[in-house]
DNA sequence: GAGCACTGC
């Protein structure tokens, strides 16, 4: 057993018991606080971390970890929960001999190391369970921010169920927000098999205990309109003056859909604020979303001088991946789905909301009725799950020899179809044989390359195809968001530099003159600069290339050029993307195609080389849906390479005829 | 003539 925090006869903590579901309540008091630092003699540790919210937790919590395989914490971010839980489980001893905390998070996060405390994503601890099924060098694992449900967390904490069986002395951290944590409570709690000895003491207890911490939040004051606004570019700009003329000092942070309505709202602000010359002077209005160049987005982050007030218009960016310490009002609006604009969550609402309350007291402005928040919105996003391609889940899942993916104790269970669809194209990857296991080499190497089963299959396909250097590149650039700078204002020198490099075969190709001329530049930030494309990005790009190699060389693939031979690297790419085969449609004048796998209408992206080109035969990256579906990043193909690629495949389709052309 | 955000040995 581990070295233990709590020890019967001393003083127990605060803890109400809930009746329903035995679920645990802990009823804060200072003076515990107090006493438990002087009595483990942790006095001299320095007072910020004792004024940090979660500080007057740090008994409840070890004794509820100590007492119970998950524990559940409940609270806002802003609790200082993150870097300090692992700290106190460390202090009590759960890193001895040789054991180590890890505390995994949806995104990458400043804090990396501390010894034998492990801070790493969700996906890179799911990976980890591939080399060490039980993960055995954990005493304790928290996931962190458990409420955005994104893909990996869910299969994470179905995975984390099951290991629990057979490691009863593993205990679990689930951080979430307040709404999630009676579905997590659930989760965790219905064990279908293995009832342990629930009595032992030595045995933690199986149900979760669910703790509530306080934020350091500050009370956000909620307004909502009261009549449905028409126009809600309009309606921000109207709110953010008046707030502007009546509210005393302090920054506000808008809400909106995408880079469209910000831009929209920045101009309109412009306008009326020097129309009404009262107000003119004394805003600066900024925008905030992931395409902007890094040194625009960090003038969000630069004081707001005195005598001015800062508004930082932003997307759902702002929600979760960063902080604005000093904004005070906010104003939310909508979010995107599928690119097409949709109602957000409550649950995002109330996060929107927090952030207006930091370091002090905020206001939040609601453009929709409260009639609305309270009816019409649903109470949490849809998690990722059920909502996306679920291939690179498959192909974890089996290779972590989970065969039965569809009876998998899930949180939340994925859609059959998108399950079956996920399967279909693993199949004709040639990734899962007949009886949907993995397939040997291909689809255990697929399962060993982080990224999507398609780009994987292209990869190993490079290796027959000599030409892996310039598929690594490709992959690489694919990964990321754009290589260009974002648009509006400097749309013709983009178009111009683009075709700069442009390929007659398309993006992909015109992917690899851009990075030749990278190279050739010495990696210049000033010739990205000319070129207007993105330096960050093609840091990034040079990144992923580095680790993409790595995992190529282990993998044995040959790292090798074509040296211009193009055919070879169309080919490796049809080789994993011959599903997203498209067709123009005879006579057609407005470039539309159809869909070899389900003669779906669909169209070149503008930002695809081939805009306007329209080649007979094209095989794209991704499909985007908004007013119409688009192909994005798309490459012409010879049709009989799709036949050649996946032969079953094709034989199965009505009629594509793919040779006919 | 489009453009929400993440991640992955």
């Amino acid at each position: 057993m581990p070295q233990q925090f709590w020890k019967p006869g001393t003083d127990k903590p605060r803890i109400l018991e809930d009746e329903e579901g035995g679920v645990v309540f802990f009823a804060p008091s200072l003076s515990s606080a107090s006493s438990s630092s002087s009595r483990f003699g942790y006095a001299s540790i320095g007072s910020q971390r004792q004024r940090l919210p979660v500080y007057k937790y740090r008994t409840a919590i070890l004794y509820l970890v100590e007492t119970h395989a998950t524990t559940i914490i409940v609270g806002e971010t802003g609790s200082g929960k993150t870097t300090q839980i692992p700290q106190y489980l460390k202090e009590a001893g759960w890193a001895d001999g040789g054991r180590v905390i890890a505390c995994t998070q949806p995104r990458r996060l400043a804090v990396q190391a501390a010894t034998m405390i492990k801070f790493l994503t969700d996906g890179v601890l799911l990976r980890e369970i591939m080399d060490d099924p039980l993960l055995t060098k954990y005493s304790v694992i928290m996931v962190d921010e458990a409420h955005e449900r994104s893909i990996s967390t869910d299969i994470l904490l179905g995975l984390l169920k099951k290991i629990q069986r057979r490691r009863p002395e593993l205990r679990l951290i689930i951080s979430s927000a307040t709404i999630e944590a009676k579905s997590m409570s659930d989760f965790f709690q219905t064990s279908k098999k293995h009832r342990g000895p629930e009595d032992h003491e030595l045995v933690p207890r199986k149900v979760p205990a669910v703790l509530s911490v306080e934020g350091r939040g500050f009370n956000v004051q909620i307004h909502y309109v009261v009549e449905p606004v028409s126009d809600y570019v309009q309606a921000t700009v109207s709110t953010v003056l008046s707030i502007h003329d009546q509210e005393p000092a302090g920054d506000i942070l808008v809400f909106l859909t995408g880079q469209d309505d910000i831009d929209a709202a920045i101009q309109l602000l412009a306008e009326e604020a020097h129309a009404s010359r009262k107000i003119s002077s004394g805003l600066i209005v900024l925008p905030l979303y992931s395409s902007l160049p890094r040194a625009e987005q960090d003038l969000v982050f630069s004081p707001t001088p005195r005598g001015k007030r800062k508004v930082v218009i932003s997307t759902n960016i702002a929600e979760t991946s960063l902080t604005l310490e000093g904004v005070q009002f906010y104003n939310p609006i909508s979010d995107i789905e599928n690119l097409v604009v949709a109602p957000i969550s409550k649950a995002s609402a109330r996060q929107r909301a927090g952030r207006a309350g930091r370091v002090r007291p905020g206001k939040c402005y609601r453009l929709y009725t409260e009639e609305y928040f309270v009816n019409e919105m649903s109470s949490v996003g849809i998690p990722e799950m059920q909502r996306s391609k679920l291939v690179s889940c498959v192909i974890q899942l089996k290779a972590l020899g989970i065969d039965n993916i569809l009876g998998f104790d899930w949180p939340a269970s994925p859609p059959p179809e998108a399950m079956i669809r996920a399967l279909e194209v693993l199949y004709s990857l040639g990734v899962l044989d007949d009886d949907a296991k993995l397939t040997s080499p291909v689809g255990f190497q697929a399962a060993e390359i982080p990224l999507d089963p398609m780009i994987s299959k292209m990869i190993l396909s490079s290796n027959q195809l000599g030409c892996s250097e310039e598929i690594i590149t490709i992959a690489a650039i694919l990964s990321i968001q754009s290589i260009w700078v974002s648009g509006k204002g400097v749309q013709k020198e983009l178009d111009e530099a683009k075709l700069r490099f442009a390929a007659a075969e398309g993006d992909h190709v015109t992917f690899l003159n851009v990075y030749k001329g990278f190279l050739q530049s010495g990696k210049s930030s000033q010739w990205c600069h000319k070129n207007y494309m993105n330096y960050q990005a093609m840091k990034k790009v040079i990144e992923i290339r580095e680790q993409l190699r790595r995992t190529a060389l282990r993998l044995g693939i040959v790292l090798r050029s074509c040296e211009g031979d193009i055919l070879a690297v169309r080919k490796a790419v049809t080789a994993g993307f011959f599903a997203n085969a498209s067709r123009l449609e005879a006579f057609s004048h407005n470039g539309m195609y159809k869909t070899v796998r389900g003669s779906q209408e669909v169209y070149i992206h503008p930002s695809s080389v081939l805009f306007r080109v329209n080649p007979k035969w094209v095989i794209y990256h991704s499909l985007v849906s908004t007013d119409r579906q688009y192909m994005r990043n798309a490459m012409t193909i010879d049709p009989s390479w799709l036949t050649e690629a996946a032969p079953h495949f094709f034989q199965n389709l009505r009629r594509p005829d793919p040779i006919a052309h």
